[in-house]
DNA sequence: TCAAAACATGAGCAAAAGCTCATATTTGCA
DNA sequence: TGCAAATATGAGCTTTTGCTCATGTTTTGA
């Protein structure tokens, strides 16, 4: 017991070994798989120790108990989720059409749901019954809507703070929504939806940075 | 045991007396809120009974398993809202201009929340585990669209049915989405993401509808 | 090399969930 | 009014869940 802060502990013993980190991954990749196939009420620790080929004692090992399992998660998965949006559709430095903002904005969350299905099952489930899950929810929430407002500062600085909360926060739940959704869906209708989204993504937008953007 | 079809057995005794009937309406009241508060780990049988103030043999008078319970109050909400919707935003004689509709459309979902803010959160427990919620989901989605789409014939018939099916899924998924998330705003958020939906779905359909609505 | 420290294991416990059923109460009808 | 059919009740049974801990195995470092 290093640590006595007051957080939500999240392991009980880290991993040192490559062995044991490759089981705690193990662990987290059953749990989301689990958690998509089946909800929360699938996804017993038993459950998701047996699927991850690991003894349940171990489980507990790392995890003091099952909520550490969804935080453990949730915080992985946030983060890649920045990085990832980051990285693709924002933080570059030139400057940047509206139209092909969009564009790379809509394919880099489709992309990371394709690839990260879990992601929003995961907070899907947490619905009041696991309170610090919700609030790490509205931080991450919080850290897109931020980066989604520095980039809208480069069309129209004339806009309040809280015009860009607005739009950032209907930006991010919007498109997000419908990708998850999008998952479910025969292939053909899955890329309507994602030109759909772009469709409404720039629409939205333009009525805010209306001839600010300049296609050659 | 007068029904032997394959269907999800509702109701394991009709109830014909009134003190019965809201008996049953107490129930699902209850857990609904159960649903809401702590999601579907919280909503166990003993507690929905216990909340009801009914004793658990009487709510097994009346639903088969748990599940059942689920699947009532879908099938109730879903009803309600279809009703709700036909009766503000569509189906009116007189035609209409598209930002009149957009208004009257969002703040009818909107109202729909509020006064049900369980709905979404009984198919957001679905996830997976339910299956047969999962194709009730879908069935009042196909019917939501179909409304809207007969709605959509009136500015432009030039659209191809699948271009119909895709505006009202968008549609009815993100102005559902941001609604319900609104509720756990403060309300001045609230009001914004309100006015923010409606510039959203206006400019989204706008593309589409570009110049049929006349405004005085 | 070998003891001690660190780690792994899974049978099984305590608590909680879904649900039943024997018994008590109410209702409908003569 | 009396009696059978319908309805109401909640203690408690069965199953499942989250989790522990005594015992066995591997790693470390002197």
């Amino acid at each position: 017991m290093t640590e006595s802060a007051s957080q939500p502990q999240k392991m009980r013993r880290k991993p040192r070994q490559a062995r044991s980190r490759e089981r705690v991954n193990r662990i987290l990749v059953a749990a989301e798989q689990l958690l998509i196939e089946g909800g929360y009420t699938a996804a017993t620790t038993n459950a998701i120790a047996a699927r991850a080929q690991v003894p349940i004692g171990t489980l507990y090992q790392f995890f003091p108990d099952k909520a550490a399992i969804l935080y453990a998660l949730a915080e992985r998965y946030g983060e890649l989720l920045r990085e990832h949006l980051l990285t693709s559709a924002t933080g570059r430095d030139l400057p940047i059409s509206l139209p092909d903002y969009v564009e790379e904005l809509v394919d880099a969350i489709e992309c990371f749901y394709a690839e990260h299905p879990g992601y929003l099952a995961i907070f899907a489930q947490a619905q009041g019954a696991l309170p610090e899950l919700e609030r790490m929810e509205e931080a991450l929430d919080a850290q897109l809507i931020e980066d989604c407002t520095r980039e809208h500062a480069r069309w129209d600085a004339n806009l309040t703070e809280s015009d860009c909360h607005a739009i950032s926060f209907v930006l991010v739940k919007t498109i997000g929504t419908l990708m998850w959704l999008s998952l479910g869906q025969e292939t053909e209708f899955r890329q309507r939806l994602v030109s759909e989204a772009k469709r409404f993504t720039l629409s939205y937008l333009q009525t805010y940075f209306s001839q600010s953007s300049k296609n050659p």
